[in-house]
DNA sequence: GCGCGATGGGAGAGCGCTCTCCCGCTCCCC
DNA sequence: GGGGAGCGGGAGAGCGCTCTCCCATCGCGC
């Protein structure tokens, strides 16, 4: 035969099979490993490929086998949206998507940002609060690390109202990824439940705050709670406050309720507390209150390591010296927490390792080898560094 | 017409047509609005779309189309190594635009996580780094909020080792996203000559060392520098340093040229400097230095604002009051600038902006309407906050 | 009345891949 | 020597979609 003319594209299987002379089918069969074939075979099929630089075309594969090896890191906002959009402004700026986050870690620390904020919204927006929070990092740190071994690499969405929730979903739908990750910031979200309607598979990172037949990873944060509490009664602190996470989260309302517990276990039934919302600028709020109402207190335990940076600030405005007068406590073992003076002891959250572990599990899921709902708890350790 | 048994998967555009009475590709045209179809038949394929709940199949669209409607956002770092010493020469000179590197905080209380990748050490902590920086969430913020109102979705990717540049390339190579859009970390990243090579478009974030064909969002570095100098002259600092960022990457040596120059031309031109990586612990060290050699400096402009934070920890701890005695800059105007005490005076960076400027500039060369290779430079600005 | 362009719809050929059949061969046991 | 069983390979049917043809219809100018 002659010399084929190169055709435009990428080389096909055709092409390989062509070049090694053999058929479609047992070019396919030794990209893909599948049953046995004749190691010379095997061998010029190997060499065809590397001759014509054949990649296979993700899109017809996944078109027969119904899998896309894509999976979906979803993170998830404030339920519902009542508001209309205020879409026809926002659609088209650059930077901007209408979206205006809906909420609770509104304001946050940056604040700041206002002044010249040209393109107006792109600091406000959600998907700008949640990377202010080093949270979100560390779970697209576990994530990736444990995906691409496997060679696969995650889509990022996110959904923090009603409509950008339904495009996820339509998204989704269209076989576009073959599960999901969501990481919720609130906790009453719809989508976990829209995802799983859809037919994909998803893997939560936190316990929902209804049960549902999902799977998720999540912390035994009463425990953390508790070690923090211990430390600071083991250091000898004994007027003791603190400020708690949005108590309309599990994860708020647990470590608070590990931390009362087990002061009131030591005998130390009144706990003064102030609630924040993960934010440094509550934290810093409910530290200022804190303080006015109980001037002599010595510990402060922070529902997490951004508030714990601000209540740290407050005190020192206060005049109080961290950890001599008053011993701070954060959790999440955040990169917050090393990069304040004094760096902060703190209760870690093995983050990355609860994010890779949501990974894991999405994807035993989808090999098919175990349907059951399961969840996996952490048990969270103490840091101790210079805070208390 | 009797009712059809339902189909197992999800219904097909075949599906649509017949509930429709019309045929598949009269279907697709409404679906995808192309060419005239009398209302009366749209309206009815729209109710028969609604009926049957169909959504493209996205795998079968690209299969043809070519096009995914998917982009990767790569993450791309230093440039050549098997070897595992990230610790020495290498250094992972982090962000030509700010971007952290280093990444010292991961030695102390990082438990590593990752436990089944064997060569995971590395990537691990390069990920981790990589989002330690607050630089990288605002660009994926920016990224994503230009590409959501668009239905598209970033494709999270990693490529710090040449191992993972192969398979990022490799990826793309399967048609799994229609271009890329490349932050790198490295001066001379050969990943984007190899994504082109693939026949990809890609757009970069920072003019790469070597001029290419590829366009590319960068800031004007001098210009912000100026603005740092100007700002500390006008305040009447007269004893003045610098942090700079690393000196092998164009963001680092602009930043120095840019203030180097102001200062020279006010009449200053002895420029105490210390090297920085654009990490807080090498601002810390940096800061040390200098105040070492020049205890009685009263300004210093560091290249970011996480070398910033950590000079002001330093110099606090020196018994320098910030700004009464020594007035402090930073660069990029990024979460960290607003985190610490006092906030931070900086010269902003838009990142945001430049990011969804990066995703512009490839959806439109994929729209074909603009093949030509170009460059968008932001300009600085100065937040004036407490510290300068 | 005829031609002819414009308009709107259908038929069907793939896109590149996987996977089920099916067929020919060899081996081995009776 | 006959006949499974087992193995290795090929043929070919789609996966769900887009898009090029092609055809039927209609309006309209000459």
């Amino acid at each position: 035969m002659t010399e084929d003319p190169r055709p435009a594209g990428s080389p096909t299987l055709e092409d390989v099979a062509r070049a090694a002379g053999v058929s479609r089918a047992t070019v396919s069969r030794v990209v893909n490993g599948v049953r046995n074939v004749d190691p010379v075979i095997q061998e010029s099929v190997r060499q065809a490929v590397a001759a014509t630089g054949y990649t296979p075309n993700r899109a017809a594969r996944s078109l027969v086998t119904r899998r896309t090896d894509a999976i979906a890191l979803v993170v998830s906002g404030a339920g519902d949206d009542p508001t209309p959009e205020d879409e026809t402004g926002g659609a088209h700026p650059a930077g901007s998507t209408g979206g205006d986050g809906g909420g609770h870690h509104a304001g946050s620390t940056r604040g700041a940002h206002d002044p010249d904020e040209p393109d107006g919204g792109a600091g406000a927006s959600f998907t700008a609060q949640v990377f202010a929070d080093p949270f979100f990092g560390r779970v697209v740190t576990g994530v990736v690390n444990y995906l691409r071994p496997r060679g696969m690499y995650p889509v990022l969405m996110f959904a923090e109202t009603s409509r950008a929730r339904d495009e996820v979903v339509s998204y989704l739908r269209q076989g576009s990824a073959d599960g999901a990750l969501v990481v919720s910031t609130h906790a009453d979200d719809p989508l976990p439940a829209l995802i799983t309607d859809a037919g994909l598979p998803a893997v939560l990172y936190a316990r929902p705050s209804r049960p549902t037949r999902i799977s998720y990873v999540d912390l035994a944060h009463q425990d953390g709670a508790r070690l923090a509490a211990e430390h600071l009664l083991a250091r000898g602190c004994r007027r003791i406050a603190t400020i708690t996470g949005p108590l309309d989260v599990p994860a708020g309302q647990d470590r608070l309720a590990g931390f009362r517990d087990t002061m009131a276990r030591a005998g130390q039934p009144y706990l003064p507390l102030a609630e924040g919302r993960f934010t440094q600028e509550s934290g810093e709020a409910a530290m200022a209150r804190l303080l006015a109402e109980h001037p002599d207190l010595d510990g402060v335990f922070a529902a997490n390591d951004v508030m714990a940076v601000g209540a740290c600030h407050v005190l020192r405005e206060h005049g109080r010296r961290v950890p001599e007068d008053v011993a701070v406590i954060g959790f999440d073992d955040s990169s917050a927490a090393v990069a304040c003076r004094p760096p902060l002891t703190t209760v870690r959250q093995p983050v990355e390792e609860m994010a890779a572990e949501m990974a894991r599990l999405l994807l035993d899921r989808l090999a098919g080898s175990d349907r059951a709902v399961t969840s996996v708890i952490f048990e969270p350790s103490l840091v101790v560094r210079g805070s208390a």
